[in-house]
DNA sequence: TTCATATTGTAGCCAAAACTACATTTTGAC
DNA sequence: GTCAAAATGTAGTTTTGGCTACAATATGAA
């Protein structure tokens, strides 16, 4: 129940601390599937012309109806607007959001390549990390790619 | 509906490919809380000798009632064990994973700090970041660092 | 123009992770 | 030893994000 000694053993952080990062964590968490699909709304859009519900489905590797309800979820948060049969648009507030996505993906991507991570695992990766970078250690990315050019 | 010239537009990686990487990703997802848990666990067990469920909760900022709900998943998972009462322990397979969890964890925040990341949103964003590090990546960072010590 | 196929939409199911509210058990102060 | 407080457990609800199965609609080939 006691502390045994304090000496030399784990660095628990203080509750609080430790707390607020977790809690942070799990915001990044409940976001970063909204940052995805707008993502590759925008990446369709910009690509193909459209961003049809299909298209998108089999680009993430879900069922037509899974990505269906998420882009009703995305309508519901302002992000996107999607007419039956007319594909899927983003609102001005989610091509914000596309953009900032957009750039901090290819960051990351770029600061594990410059860390010798191959391309295919740099991308896979940073598919999942992109959305844990703070603006802080973006600027701190950013820093370290412009030093090293 | 045709690709309009392919010149200079977006690069947008195959389906297949695409999918793949996000698949990656959400399996990554479901076993993020599991990794934080158990290394909490085992932080908990060496810095005060037990684990129990209310400091679970708090250090995790959830309430003790989802706390025990996960730890009745971890032992689903056979990664724990817990009497009524007499806090949570971790099995030989929990044991290992947070072995893995916590090098992996580490491993991330030194290359955050290396790259210039402030101590602090280096643990931050590592706590969110560290779940989506590949092997090839972690290795790249470990020779990474050696490289600039 | 018709009609098969592709696309889109809906309904219903499930598990994970969160919450609050309440019940039960242990422990420790006295 | 009692009993209040702390810890633990349980129940019930919600949202998210998956799935399958089926229904409805558009499109395009013949
Ligand atoms: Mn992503
Ligand atoms: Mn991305
Ligand atoms: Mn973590
Ligand atoms: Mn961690």
């Amino acid at each position: 129940m006691h502390p045994v000694g304090k000496g030399l053993m784990a660095k628990l952080p203080a509750e609080g601390t430790q707390a607020r990062r977790f809690g942070k964590t799990r915001s990044a968490q409940s976001t970063a599937l909204h940052e995805d699909y707008v993502e590759l709304i925008a990446d369709l859009l910009e690509g193909e012309g459209e961003a049809r519900p299909t298209d998108i489905a089999r680009r993430l590797g879900v069922s037509h109806a899974t990505a269906i309800k998420s882009i009703a979820r995305l309508k519901r948060a302002g992000l996107a607007t999607a007419r039956p049969y007319r594909g899927v648009f983003l609102t001005e507030k989610g091509r914000a959001l596309a953009e900032r996505v957009r750039l901090r993906h290819r960051l990351v991507v770029d600061v594990l390549r410059a860390l010798g991570v191959s391309s295919e695992a740099a991308e896979a990766d940073a598919e999942g990390i992109e959305h844990y970078v703070s603006e802080h250690t973006l600027k701190a990315f950013a820093q370290f790619l412009k030093s090293r050019a």
